[in-house]
DNA sequence: TCACCGCATCGACACCCATCGATATCGACG
DNA sequence: CGTCGATATCGATGGGTGTCGATGCGGTGA
């Protein structure tokens, strides 16, 4: 994959932008891929609609129908890619939306039209 | 797991949302797992970047680095998700994004503040 | 102090998916 | 009519991931 063949041509686009950095689009892909999961963008969608002072886990299991170690999986894919945050008191675990998260990624896919 | 417990209680939410729809969140999560992917969100960076004609296949091949079996892959995700549209001509596929389809994802994630 | 509860982690399992080479299709061109 | 070039499809393969039960950890309350 190196002789440069002798160009297909045949067809060409302009090319205008740079293609895209490599670690942008994969950044831009690791956040999509925390979103793209029907129980994590309920889970979202609950604690949008949720006090301020966040969700604890217990109530999250019920209404998705999966067990607790997938609720806790889950909310940990969110967290690591910086979608909701944790705060522990006692020994529950309340989450809340990390705040403008979400708008950031719309911004960034309405950006490019 | 259905004698009802006894409820577990100890914290609980005020839950004023209705759970969004099952139905809804597998057909946004559907949209979302074809945007999380790195050569897919290049290639739709490509393409919205490019002239209003399309893009062929053959121009994306050599700037992504991957086979063209994989962009043909791709191109198919991204077209099954609604994202782009194909225009055949000869024996080319010129490939445009489908208009505001971005957009209205974008929309979707900021509405949920 | 001890039993219980909320939550996270672990190990296993099943399934999905990105990638590739090989092959099929289809149109252009000689 | 046969060849070639551009795409799509197929089958195989390797890695990633959602799910669960079992278990560990820390805090609460009797």
């Amino acid at each position: 994959m190196e002789p440069a063949a002798s160009a297909p041509l045949a067809c060409r686009t302009p090319l205008t932008a740079p293609a895209l950095d490599d670690a942008e689009a994969a950044a831009l892909a690791a956040v999509l891929k925390a979103l793209a999961e029907p129980n994590r963008i309920k889970i979202l969608h609950r604690l949008a609609s949720a006090a301020p002072d966040g969700v604890c886990v217990c109530d999250l299991t019920d209404p998705l129908g999966i067990a607790q170690p997938s609720v806790s999986h889950h909310l940990g894919v969110l967290r690591r890619a910086g979608l909701v945050q944790r705060r522990r008191e006692a020994s529950f675990a309340y989450y809340t939306l990390v705040p403008g998260a979400l708008d950031r990624i719309a911004a960034l896919l309405g950006e490019r039209r």
